[in-house]
DNA sequence: ACAAAAGATACAAATATGGTATCATTACTT
DNA sequence: AAGTAATGATACCATATTTGTATCTTTTGT
C-alpha cells in the first residue's frame, strides 16, 4: 500500500533537476548520467507528464525537456494523479452496484475521511518545496 | 493506491456478522450465506485471522468461529498489518542502500507525516465502531 | 462409522507495476 | 541534402501482488 510509486518518485527525481537547471534543455540522456533511471522507463514517464503539460518537449538534435510551469506550481498530488491515477484511498469494493451493505459504508466513510486529510497535506508539497 | 483491500474488507464484514452473533458459533456456511463472498477465499482469511488470535475457531460438526476478543478491541489497524503487510506509505525505493539523495529524502519525510496521521486517524476504528 | 466442520497447503487467474524494444517524426549541424 | 541526435507513439514483456481455487488432512458431534 504504497502512497507514491516508482515512477511517482523517478518524476520528482527528474523534475528536481530540470528545475535546478533553469532554462536549459534537458536531455533524457542528461537525466540518466545524474539519476540512475532506466532510460525508457523514464522517457515513458517524461513523455506522460509531457502530455499533461508539466513538461515542455523540443525534439531534435540539443533537443529536451523544460518545465512548462514554474517549480512552485507543481503539485505532488497533480503527480500522483497523472501517474498513478485518482488519489482514492478507499476504492468500494462494490463497483457500480449501490453498497449494499450500510455498515460496511461506515468504514469507506473512515477511509474518505483519511483521504481527505491525505490531500489535504499533500496539497501543499511541490517541486519547489521538496528542492530546499 | 488502495488504503484498504478486499481480504481486509471482506474480514470486516464477517468480523461484523460474528460480532452481531454473540456467543454463536459462525460456520463459513453461515458467513457465505449472509455475505456474498467467494467460500475458499474467506476460509482463507478467517485461518488467518485464526492464526493472529483474531478469531477462536471450533472444528468438527457445529464448529466455526467466535471473536477471540470483544468487539471494540478489534483494530482496524491491526487486520489491515495481519491482512496486508505492515502500514508503510512510504516504501523507499532504495531498499538496502543509504538513499543516495537528500532532496528525495524530503519527499519521504513529507510522506511519513501523512502516514502518521492516518494511522492515528485508523487507530481509533475498531470492528465495535464499525457497527453501529 | 459418518458427516460436517476447520487446518494446511499448493496452485492458478487477474491485475498492477516496472521496464523494453522499435519505428516514426522532428530539427540541428555540416 | 544527408546524417544524427533528440522526442513521439506504441506495442510488448517480466515481475509482484491480489484475488481467488482445489485438495487433502484433522477434528469432533451424532
Amino acid at each position: 500500500m504504497k502512497l507514491i510509486t516508482r515512477n511517482t518518485d523517478y518524476a520528482v527525481r527528474a523534475l528536481r533537476f530540470i528545475a535546478g537547471n533553469k532554462d536549459r534543455i534537458i536531455s533524457v540522456t542528461d537525466l540518466v548520467k545524474k539519476l540512475k533511471i532506466p532510460r525508457p522507463f523514464l522517457r515513458k514517464i517524461l513523455q506522460i507528464l509531457n502530455k499533461n503539460r508539466i513538461l515542455e518537449s523540443y525534439k531534435g538534435q540539443g533537443g529536451g525537456f523544460l518545465l512548462a510551469l514554474p517549480a512552485n506550481k507543481i503539485f505532488l498530488v497533480d503527480l500522483i494523479e497523472i501517474l498513478q491515477g485518482p488519489l482514492k484511498l478507499n476504492e468500494c469494493i462494490f463497483k457500480k452496484k449501490i453498497c449494499p451493505d450500510r455498515n460496511s459504508c461506515l468504514l469507506r466513510r473512515k477511509i474518505v475521511d483519511i483521504e481527505r486529510n491525505a490531500i489535504a497535506e499533500l496539497k501543499s508539497v511541490t517541486i519547489a518545496s521538496l528542492s530546499r
